[in-house]
Parts: structure tokens; sequence; C-alpha cells
DNA sequence: AAAAAAT
């Protein structure tokens, strides 16, 4: 094991962080650059069997009959020609792609070394596939494996005006970057590639370096800086990392930049034959390049809306499944090409069995959010969305997975799923950030309603703010009563249907109802800008619910204001509550002050029987020391030989390990929830 | 005493 500190510009401590956990099963022979997957074997094969595999990522083109062409015309010519007559002529849009000139769409003839073969110099440059519509529909639409022939996707086909407004216009989306520039970030891992500070450090293509020039993201976050070289470098990735830290992009950016650079490789014939078999255009199965995994249906919305705007100009076709939505609409969606899904577990789950997905040829893997994932019981699909059906095995596709904190469960789907992976810590985001203003006020039940309209009457009638409320029941209830108070509202929990959801959501994005009330759907996960107060009408019982809570706040370099409403049913969030105000150099109010000192004998008889919902996790700190705040007792399950308990002053809220057996917030056998479920 | 997620 070497997991070495490549990279420590914070003068974060060096220390290993190594798992046993992850040298724990060999390889079986290697990584195997001739590795031919259970089933792929003895399959009659057309192509080059081992080829996907021993080029690594680095797909091989294959030759594709060519049945459709129009002389003389390359198709970004073709698909100018298209551009000129759905948008009545020219018109320059070369300032809106951020210095990419026509120039690229010239030489597109000029094919780079891979795209040279014979077939090329035999049919010439007139002999382009059918991608006339390339450039026109939502992140390109390349009908892949109908009797297209492969282009180099690493050219970005023409622009389309009204998609680019439809896909940036959407205000400033990104994070103000300077804030962020105080979060520690440790790498750790064998032969860590060196961070980036610039965009333009790394090399990801002219359509990746223009859609992020659209997307007006000038400096990358920290987890960019760390995670897309790494990813760029073709490395397994473990990142904790919080929501909010532009983790979406850190993802993305890399993972579309590869899939450009790289084409679709065997996957578009393996797409073209399953057309075959199936003898119509409509029922083929789709065979992604990339897999990205979330918890929610939201998040993955919102990934997805993310991706389009990566995948601009590019022929990847971003697509995103889910649950609640008809399953029609999506199967249909995905027919038209998928290059890169997003998904949630269950709808994939059943993707897979209709047969309309195929996973055979999907290098590029991230789980997002895999902690909550594994709190909402999903590691059952997760595993046989992984391992037991054609992905390819960990070592050949490459995998990252993010989550906000690295419990022992976290680390054994890492170890299972990844391989020498680099560790990525990024420091707290919601908490350690000083411009989110925390308030605690003591409010019995019966007056938290006023006390809310005293709130909203205080703040502005145009910011928007989001009251947390515990259970569904309640936010319906409370949505109501602000209505019949004549307050512009909305709300959103998991019974209501998805299409409300979405509905709800974009009301409030757009300010049409500046109110949201919610309950912990919303509380992850979901980047909401410019919310300038967040209410906890109720507490959560676990902390980093809370942070999570707060986090929807004070982003894009506003102030926020986070006002909790506290009483004796919250007793059991006192002493972590506590810690966060202390550490986010809040004000705290002495009576917390005092009840948490209050809680913490009294909780010293009751015992270790609650490890869910919040409180196991926080074991850590009796190993740390009490050494004030937010120190991490980042050993892991070697404990003993990784550098043991070491603090991060503060930079490092998340408790990204556990060694007491107790850990994390993840029901285990035998575990009791805080509801005693 | 809860929320989320495939139907």
């Amino acid at each position: 094991m070497s997991h070495v500190v490549v990279d420590n510009p914070h003068g974060l401590d060096q220390q290993l962080a190594a798992l046993d956990l992850n040298s724990a099963d060999g390889q079986g022979g290697g990584t195997g650059r001739r590795y031919i997957p259970p089933h792929l074997r003895n399959k009659d094969a057309p192509r080059n069997a081992g080829n996907a595999y021993s080029t690594g990522r680095q797909c091989g083109y294959s030759v594709a009959p060519v049945n459709f062409c129009y002389p003389g015309l390359a198709s970004q010519e073709l698909a100018f020609y298209h551009a000129y007559s759905a948008f009545g002529g020219y018109e320059n849009k070369e300032g809106s792609w951020g210095g990419a000139s026509r120039d690229s769409y010239n030489s597109f003839g000029g094919r780079n070394d891979r795209t040279k073969s014979s077939f090329f110099n035999d049919r010439g440059a007139g002999s382009r596939g059918r991608y006339e519509r390339g450039g026109f529909s939502g992140g390109g639409s390349s009908r892949w494996g109908e009797d297209t022939r492969e282009d180099d996707w690493s050219k970005p086909t023409a622009p389309n005006e009204r998609l680019e407004q439809e896909l940036f216009s959407g205000g400033n989306t990104g994070i103000n970057f300077e804030k962020y520039d105080d979060i520690p970030v440790e790498a750790t891992g064998s032969n860590c590639p060196p961070h980036i500070e610039s965009f333009h450090d790394v090399d990801m293509g002219e359509i990746v370096m223009g859609n992020i020039a659209l997307t007006r993201y000038d400096r990358p976050t920290p987890v960019q800086k760390y995670a897309i070289p790494i990813i760029k470098t073709k490395r397994d990735l473990m990142a904790c990392a919080q929501t909010g830290s532009g983790k979406t992009a850190a993802f993305l950016l890399p993972v579309l930049s590869q899939i450009y650079s790289d084409g679709p490789g065997d996957a578009l014939q393996a797409a073209k034959n399953n057309g075959q078999d199936n003898g119509r255009y409509g029922r083929r199965k789709q065979y992604p390049l990339s897999l990205v995994l979330a918890p929610t249906r939201e998040l993955a919305l919102q990934i997805y809306d993310e991706a389009r705007k990566f995948a601009y100009r590019s022929r990847v076709r971003p697509c995103v499944v889910y649950g609640g939505a008809d399953i029609g609409q999506q199967i249909r969606e995905l027919e038209r090409g998928c290059h890169l899904l997003v998904a949630t577990p269950g709808r994939l789950v059943d993707m897979m069995e209709r047969g309309k997905i195929g996973l055979d040829y999907c290098n590029y893997l991230v789980l997002d959010e895999a902690d909550r994932m594994l709190d909402m019981g999903f590691e059952p699909q997760i595993r046989r969305i992984v391992e037991q059906d054609t992905m390819p095995p960990k070592g050949i596709r490459q995998t990252m997975m993010f989550s906000a904190t690295f419990p022992k469960e976290i680390q054994i789907l890492a170890r299972d799923f990844l391989e020498d992976y680099i560790f990525l810590a990024v420091g707290r985001v919601g908490s350690t950030s000083e411009n989110i203003t925390q308030k605690v006020v003591w409010v019995e039940d019966n007056d938290k309603r006023s006390f809310l309209l005293d709130l909203l009457n205080a703040t502005g009638k145009d910011s928007l703010t989001l009251v947390f409320v515990e259970t569904k029941k309640g936010a319906d209830a409370l949505e109501d009563f602000l209505y019949r108070e004549g307050y512009a509202c909305t709300s959103i929990h998991g019974d209501r249907s998805q299409r409300d959801r979405e509905e709800a959501l974009h009301q409030f994005r757009s300010g049409h109802c500046p109110i949201l009330v919610a309950t912990a759907v919303a509380a992850r996960g979901l980047d909401i800008s410019n919310v300038k107060h967040v209410i906890n009408f109720d507490l959560p019982s676990d902390i980093e619910e809370y942070v999570h809570r707060i986090g929807r706040t004070g982003r894009v370099g506003n102030l926020g204001l986070a006002t909790s409403f506290f009483n004796d049913k919250n007793s059991n969030i006192t002493k972590d509550l506590l810690d966060i105000l202390v550490e986010a150099k809040q004000e705290v109010p002495s009576w917390l002050e005092s009840l948490a000192y209050e809680h913490q004998h009294k909780s010293s008889t009751r015992g270790r029987k609650r490890f869910s919902g919040g409180f196991g996790a926080r074991d850590y700190r009796q190993t740390s020391g009490g050494s004030g705040g937010f120190s991490s007792n980042r050993t892991g399950r070697g404990a003993g030989g990784h550098g043991g308990n070491r603090g991060f002053g503060g930079g490092f809220g998340g408790n990204f390990y556990n060694n007491d057996g107790y850990g994390g917030n993840y029901s285990h056998a035998g575990s009791v929830d805080w509801w005693g479920n």
C-alpha cells in the first residue's frame, strides 16, 4: 500500500489514510490489458473483441458501412447547411462560443491520425455519415448505429442559437469561486497527479472548453482543481465532498472530455448490431459510455441538466431516467441515443430488465452521494447494476464515487468498486462558510407559526426562503397555513407526484413562489441558487442533515441566513449544533451552551444504543480527545498504522472515517435507528 | 415519531 499525500497546499499534516480494505482482494491476474469480460467471451465478434478493453479507455474506431452520403459535403458542413435553413441564414456565432473559430469546422475534413484510416482515405471527405441532426437537438443527437459511421467526436458540431440560449441563459448557476479558496483539500493515494489552478491547465478539448466559457465558469472550485486531473489521468476516485462544492462539473467535465477524445468505440458497433438484430430503429438497446447514479430524482435531473450544457455541440447525447415519470417517454428518449446516462437506481434496474440499457461499454461509472444512496437502501440495486450485470469490471472501467461521509459501508463499497483509487477529502462548504449567518432561537411548537410569519415579513418579498419541516404532513399543513395567510408559497415532499415536485421547484427557483416548504427531500443535492433564508421550522435530528439544509443558502457569493427553531424536542441535536456554531464562528445562545452541557452529562449514562439517525456518527469525538470542535478522527479501519487521530483545524467537518463499529447513519444488521425501526 | 425510491 503506498498511499501518499502528494499535494498538500494548505499545510495540512501529511498522513497516510490508506485503507487495508483497498487491497483486500487481489485482481486475479492483474488488470489485464487483454481482459475480456465473461459476457463477451466466446461471442461471435466481428469487432476486435478485446479492443474496447485492451486499449483501455481509448476505444478504437471500427468501420461501419455507409449507405447514405452527401457527396462533397463533410458532415459538419452538412450540419451547417441545415443550420442555415433552420435559422434563416448564417449568423456568426463565434462570439458566443468563447473563441472557437469556424476554422474548427473547416478543418474538420483534415482528420487526425486516428480517423485517418484506409477507409477514410478510400472514400474521401464526402462520405461522411448522417449527422444532419447532430448540432440541433439537446446535447447532440447523432443517431449512432443506424447507418452512421463514426466521426471525430472531438470536434464540435454546429452551434444552435436557440439551444444555446436555453442551456446557458439560466443565469450563472455557477459558484462564486473566491469564497471557496480557503476550503482545504487533501489528496491521498499512489501517484496522485498535481492539482490544477485553471481549467486551462489540463487539456480537455475544444468542446469542453467552449462550454466552460458558455457557462461562465472562470475558475475551478477546489474539488474541481483536484478531481479533474485525477479523472483525466484515468484514475479511480473516492471523493468526500458536499453538494455545492461543484462536484457535478468535477466529474462531468473530465469524463465528457475523455469521451470526446476517445469517441464511441465499440459501443457504436454494439448499438448497430443490436439494431440489426431487432430490425427496427426504435427497438434498439442503448449502450451508454458513461453512467451516473444519484439518490434522488431531482438530483438526477440536475446532473442531467449540467450534462446537457457540457454536451452542447458534441455528439454525446445525455439522458436521464428516474421513477415517478412516464417510463414510455423515457424509453423513447433513450432510443434516440444515449451516451451518458444519469439515473436513480430503481428505474435503471427496471430499464436494464426491459432490455433497454446495456452497460457492456460503460467505461465511466459515477456514484454521486453514495452515502445517501446506501442510506436509502439502494445497495442491492447498486450492486445489481455494477456487479451483477454486464458492466466492465473495476480496473477496466473508471469509477468515481462521491460521498459526504466515509463510514465503513462506503469504505466497503469503495473497496469493491474502485481500483487503486485516490482519496480526496474536501472541507465542508456550509459550516466553514462564514457568509451564512446561523441563528438559533427558542420557539415552542405553538409559537412556531406566528414566529415564522414574523420572519417572513422581515424578509424581502422577492428573496427566496426555504422552510424545512420534518414530516410530509407538516409540510402540507404549513403550506396550507401560509397560503391562507396570503403568502405565495409552494411545497415539496416525497408524497407529491413527480410532476408536482418539479413544478414546485420551478415555481420556487423562478421566484414565482418565493417560499418553499420542504421536507428532507430538498435538503441535499439541490442547487437552488439565491436562497436568502433557510428556516428550520423543525430541526432535523441529524447534524449532517442540518449542514445540508443550511448549505442551500449562502451560495453564489451571497450572504445567507439560516434560522432554526429550537425547543425541548430538539435536545438530541444540542451538542452537534453547538459545535457547528462554534466552528463557523457564530453567536451561540447561552441557553444552548448550558443545555449542551446538561445533555452531555445525561447522555453519558445512556449508553451507545442509538447510532443511526446521526448519533453514532459523532462517536468519533470520544476518540479524538475532545480536541475542540470539529477535528476529525480520520483513521479508518487501519487506525493503528495510519497516523492516528489528527485534527484538521476546523476544515473537515465530516467524519470521513469511523472506526468504532457504530459508525455512520447507515443501517446494518442489528442496528436501531432513531425512530426505533 | 420519518424520508426517500421501481411499479
